[in-house]
DNA sequence: AGCACGCCGACT
DNA sequence: GTCGGCGTGCTC
């Protein structure tokens, strides 16, 4: 390199804390000097007692405005890099690191962390927690003692121990405010223990597979020419493949990936959180052999590590794995595919909120490579690109199998009730399954429960369970026990209304269990597969589900979304949804989205093999469009009514939508935060180029003992909301500073929200 | 996050 | 007065 040596250096030090989130000025050593780049890890004095910290180098210069006597030196360069001069890919990933800050508004060290993931080799996973050690007895009399003394931030503390005598040190810091040097100070009275807990990693399993030679349909030749073909004008393109199910998608994937192999480059394949089908992966085998590589959700950081070190050497040529795996340092991306692009998994949810499509695209655009998103039922928010010219928009109608798309009848349900049937089950659906059933044919049964989990409700007053930390409503288990999915709150069944003393209350919405005993004592001779969170909270035995019933030894398989996703089984020739439309009633704007494309997965599922399937959709709402056209699996129409419905009422993809969200486990102050952001807009926006709803609680207005509340702001320019975002960043600031009621309170950003609030 | 410093109440 | 703890500010 034929730079200036820099003799200082931009960094950013690893404390994730708001207040150091800038970057700090380092002189570099000579014997740095030269070689440091931006990406590096180094070790550097810093704060009173030089302590050593580690940090992130994020830029360079040659000059520094500060007081010579402020500056400090490096004082090395941390291990497990790559040798001086090697580009690595961190330079990149640091660029990319800023941009993420900027757009979703996170601070720079976790944008970094996100981005360059490979820290955790040196440093094994570390979680610090509290324990009480004292008995209630002797902490009772330690708390009294204290209050008597006026030293309430131990108090303060002792009392948190009390009620919950084991935390993480984070959350009793946090939560609790009180500093290190109380925590020590009650350490060292021996009223508790400090304990530092280490993950360990653990190996994976080597797979094999082999090569299946397909003839290819024009559509597919037709997408892998025009994406090949765009790589080789050196055009970051941005393609979209839809293309129903059984059309032949992953063929494409395979093709283009090993069209963009041969000309040098490496590919990265992102498939969402679980839906990694055996058959997929042994198709991504059979293909690459050694040179591809799977990310696994289960892999320890350590084994992620190794990973990404066998592709910064150029060990693999493609690799696997879900929304993470977009980080993988390749020394020349020339594409990333996207699988089920429409998928929520592809949404972080915690802090750089970003959505791997947007960032694919960005990587794509640094490097020079193609990015191809494909789905059956793809997002709005692509499809609407698409349209406009912005993606290229390749579509596959037709099934590779020549097999015919199902038939669907769409069932109204109050007419069943009103014939005095009280079952789960329409008579259409039980005399179809009895059919399967003499037939040695097989059936998924579809329970959609998106946004429900079997609530408990009074008939007589309409009183519904709910978590007492939560707000959500309670799910009843089949030992009778009332469950909150958000915190694990347990309770006894109730026998009578708390609200107004009735008998009559009971769980509402059946749920897999309760259907699953239903189709027991109605067909005692099937053999029934039931697959929920429930049954595969054990590692392996998704898959193991999954297997059983594709060798055929079940005659129906009941489940929740987790079935709809991707999978074949020939012998599949009936699929009957249960309760169709529950998820339309989220509350949220994407619910008839998220209706239509779980209905639209469902349906394909059956008639895989060579005979013609059947799909029976049971439902309250049989006009409603997203049930009509998820019949009738046409996308387009679909689609048309809804972006329709988007541009009137002004949602994504028409504009841009950013969630300002406020937390505190005290609701006035919540209220009173969350009513400064709004009353800070009202001034700031008084041209009113943007629309601003809200202040409202949040969908679970308390999690986990927190108050949310929301206010959205909707502009058609992301820029724009950027702006807001810095603009309420810095009120933030300067509220904090002042009112110091606010020091417990969250603020949060989040751009273009995929999930209910 | 961790450390120093200044302020404030409690106590010899 | 001093002592000791709490809260606040700063860290290149």
């Amino acid at each position: 390199m034929d730079t200036k040596p820099y003799a200082y250096a931009e960094v950013i030090i690893d404390i994730s804390h708001e207040k150091l989130d800038h970057p700090f000025t380092y002189r570099i050593p000579d014997t740095l000097r030269g070689t440091l780049k931006p990406g590096d890890r180094v070790e550097v004095p810093f704060g009173k007692g030089d302590t050593g910290r580690q940090g992130y180098v994020v830029g360079l210069a040659e000059h520094c405005d500060l007081p010579a006597g402020k500056v400090k030196e490096i004082t090395s360069l941390s291990a497990g890099k790559t040798g001086p001069g090697t580009d690595d890919g961190s330079e990149r990933a640091v660029e990319l690191a800023a941009w993420m800050k900027e757009r979703y508004g996170s601070t720079f060290i976790t944008a970094l962390k996100t981005v360059l993931p490979m820290r955790r080799e040196v440093r094994p996973l570390q979680q610090k927690t509290l324990v009480l050690t004292a008995g209630e007895e002797e902490a009772r009399e330690r708390l009294a003692l204290y209050r008597q003394k006026h030293q309430i931030a131990r108090a303060r503390l002792l009392e948190g121990l009390l009620e919950v005598p084991e935390q993480p040190y984070a959350l009793a810091t946090d939560k609790l405010h009180v500093t290190a040097a109380t925590v020590r100070s009650l350490e060292n009275s021996g009223l508790l223990r400090v304990e530092v807990e280490t993950s360990l990693r653990n190996p994976v399993r080597e797979r094999n597979g082999e090569a299946d030679t397909l003839e290819l349909s024009s559509g597919q030749q037709d997408c892998i020419r025009g994406v090949l073909d765009d790589f080789d004008r050196k055009k970051a393109t941005v393609s979209l493949l839809h293309g129903i199910t059984g059309s032949g998608k992953t063929e494409v994937y395979i093709r283009i990936a090993e069209g963009i192999v041969a000309r040098g480059r490496q590919v990265i394949v992102l498939i969402p959180e679980i839906a990694l089908t055996y058959q997929t992966l042994l198709r991504f085998y059979a293909h690459f052999g050694d040179r591809v590589s799977v990310m696994n959700s289960t892999l320890s950081a350590g084994e992620k590590h190794d990973q990404f070190r066998r592709a910064r050497e150029g060990g693999i040529d493609v690799i696997i794995g879900p929304r993470s795996a977009l980080f993988t340092p390749f020394p020349k991306l020339g594409a990333i595919i996207m699988d089920e692009e429409q998928e929520n998994s592809y949404k972080n949810e915690n802090m750089p909120k970003y959505h791997a499509r947007d960032v694919a695209v960005r990587i794509a655009a640094m490097q020079g490579a193609v990015v191809l998103l494909g789905s059956a039922t793809p997002s709005l928010e692509s499809y609407y690109l698409a349209s406009a010219g912005t993606y290229r928009l390749y579509e596959l109608n037709s099934r590779l199998t020549g097999g015919t798309l199902p038939a669907a009848h769409i069932v109204d349900m109050r007419e069943e009730l009103k014939e005095g049937n009280r079952t789960m089950f329409s008579s259409q659906l039980q005399s179809l399954m009895e059919d399967r059933l003499s037939r040695k044919e097989q059936t998924i049964l579809f329970l959609n429960r998106r946004g429900y989990a079997g609530f408990v409700s009074c008939r007589a007053c309409g009183h519904v369970m709910k978590c007492p930390h939560c707000s959500v409503s309670l799910s009843e288990h089949m030992h009778g026990r009332l469950v909150c999915h958000y915190c694990g709150y347990e309770q006894p069944a109730v026998r009578v209304c708390p609200e107004c003393g009735s008998r009559y209350i009971a769980g509402f919405r059946a749920g897999t269990e309760q259907i699953e005993i239903q189709l027991q004592r109605m067909y005692p001779q099937a053999r029934v597969l039931r697959m929920d969170a429930d049954t595969t909270a054990r590692k392996e035995s998704y898959e193991k589900i999954l297997s059983s019933f594709a060798n055929e030894e079940a005659d129906i398989l009941l489940g929740t979304q987790m079935i709809v996703k991707g999978h074949d089984f020939p012998n599949v020739t009936l699929v009957g949804v249960l309760m169709a439309d529950l998820s339309l009633n989220a509350g949220d704007y994407r619910a008839s989205e998220r209706t239509f494309q779980l209905l639209t997965q469902a349906a394909g599922r059956a008639g895989r093999g060579t005979r013609p399937g059947e799909v029976v959709i049971q439902t309250y709402e049989p006009d409603n469009y997203a049930v009509r056209a998820a019949a009738a699996q046409d996308y387009r129409a679909f689609y048309d009514e809804e972006i329709r419905y988007r541009q009137l009422l002004q949602y994504p993809p028409v504009c841009h939508m950013l969630a300002v969200q406020i937390q505190d486990r005290d609701e006035d102050t919540a209220l009173a935060a969350i009513g400064e952001v709004r009353g800070m807009l009202e001034t700031e926006d008084g041209a009113g180029e943007s629309i601003v709803i809200g202040p409202s609680a949040a969908a679970t207005s308390k999690l986990r003992d927190s108050y949310r509340f929301v206010v959205y702001i909707k502009n058609a320019k992301y820029d724009k909301l950027v702006r807001y975002k810095d603009r309420i960043e810095e009120y933030w600031k300067g509220l904090t500073a002042a009112a110091s009621r606010f020091f417990d309170t969250q603020l949060q950003f989040d751009f273009d929200p995929v999930n209910p609030y």
